[in-house]
DNA sequence: GTCTATATAAGGATAGAC
DNA sequence: GTCTATCCTTATATAGAC
């Protein structure tokens, strides 16, 4: 962990500050912490950032501009060639998350970030997370009520919510009911997955 | 909010201390925070419970007790009147829970409080749930197991585990929603309460 | 049990040399 | 861009009077 070799400063700042933001939460993490995880200075933080608040935004954006653009690009693939179908809409928001926790480079750490982030009732965090990514929400959203025209829009809401939720803490692995890990993690990521698209599709469908 | 009168020092410290944590987390809540909040003096803090994580841990205790006693007794009597369902077990698990979140005395803040520790990563914290309050899913798991032999025990684990995070997320959910009237406030719930219910049958029982 | 006052540590942020 | 040193605020916890 906490590799520093060919990343620069303020990358390293990044992925310091993702893992202890995972680990301890935003207001449990100290800048000086995330500095000596960094192994750059303490004022690097400041410099580059500007604020503590600032840094948390930029951990955001870096994973999310490219989990949108993912889950974005999967949806039109997915209404173009299978139009009417619940499930590869479901696959198309579903699978580029939890692929995150595959990735080598920090983004298992991120999908913690990203469940501490439903938790914090923070407005401002919330506030940036709806102004930047609202709209991908809104677009699956669109895309799923056209498959279920006898569902309202508030019941559609709902249950949008609870997959949201089972979503966010499948990929945190937060069950009370640990997994026991003989499968690989990579065999386990799927299995996840794969459940979570039937359970959803059963779920959204239920009369 | 922060009623004051008729409550002993103690109380109105663990009521101020569930509303500071549900809205700021646990770290980002100081323990002058509270004690203003709470109008009681500083040191008060530390006289009844000794030191900031005794407190949460006591702002848990006070409402998992209780939580925990209602749905094993709902749980066993859904499984004493109808065996075999599903639904009535749901229900009990359900039911309870967001039943808190209309609780005029805190209980709103409280599922809020939830939600953050079990986005929380914190060892301590999940040790005092999972030694004090394990055996609940653990009951329900089996009598879940029961109604579903066609479904292998990893799988279940997962299913589960999507429902628990629907419910996390659709409780804290309404711990903002709060304080717009009680009336139609009380609707939500039950309708959440309906969907969230039909939503995990369904997932439960997909192929 | 409740207060004031304080010990002691840690926090975010900045100034200014290099 | 990166460093050291430091300002100022806030934190938890405690000691001791009442």
């Amino acid at each position: 962990m906490t590799a520093t070799a060919h990343f620069s400063t303020k990358e390293r700042i990044l992925g310091a500050a993702e893992d202890l933001f995972a680990q301890y939460g935003f207001a449990g993490t100290s800048l000086r912490q995330v500095t000596t995880h960094a192994d750059v200075n303490l004022a690097a933080v400041n410099y580059h950032f500007g604020s503590k608040e600032n840094l948390v935004a930029e951990v955001f954006r870096r994973r999310l501009d490219e989990l949108s653009e993912q889950r974005l690009t999967a949806l039109r693939a997915a209404v173009a060639q299978r139009p009417g179908e619940l499930e590869p809409i479901l696959t198309a928001f579903i699978e580029p998350a939890l692929a995150l926790t595959l990735d080598r480079q920090g983004g298992s750490a991120f999908v913690r970030v990203l469940a501490r982030a439903y938790a914090e009732k923070n407005e401002r965090l919330r506030k940036f997370v709806a102004d930047n990514y609202g709209h991908v929400m809104r677009e699956f959203s669109k895309a799923i009520a056209a498959c279920l025209p006898g569902v309202g829009k508030e019941e559609l809401h709902r249950r949008l919510d609870f997959i949201a939720g089972a979503l966010t803490y499948a990929m945190a692995d937060f069950g009370l009911i640990r997994h026991h890990g003989s499968t690989s993690e990579k065999a386990h990521c799927q299995k996840t997955a794969a459940a979570l698209i039937r359970f959803s599709v059963a779920g959204l469908q239920s009369a």
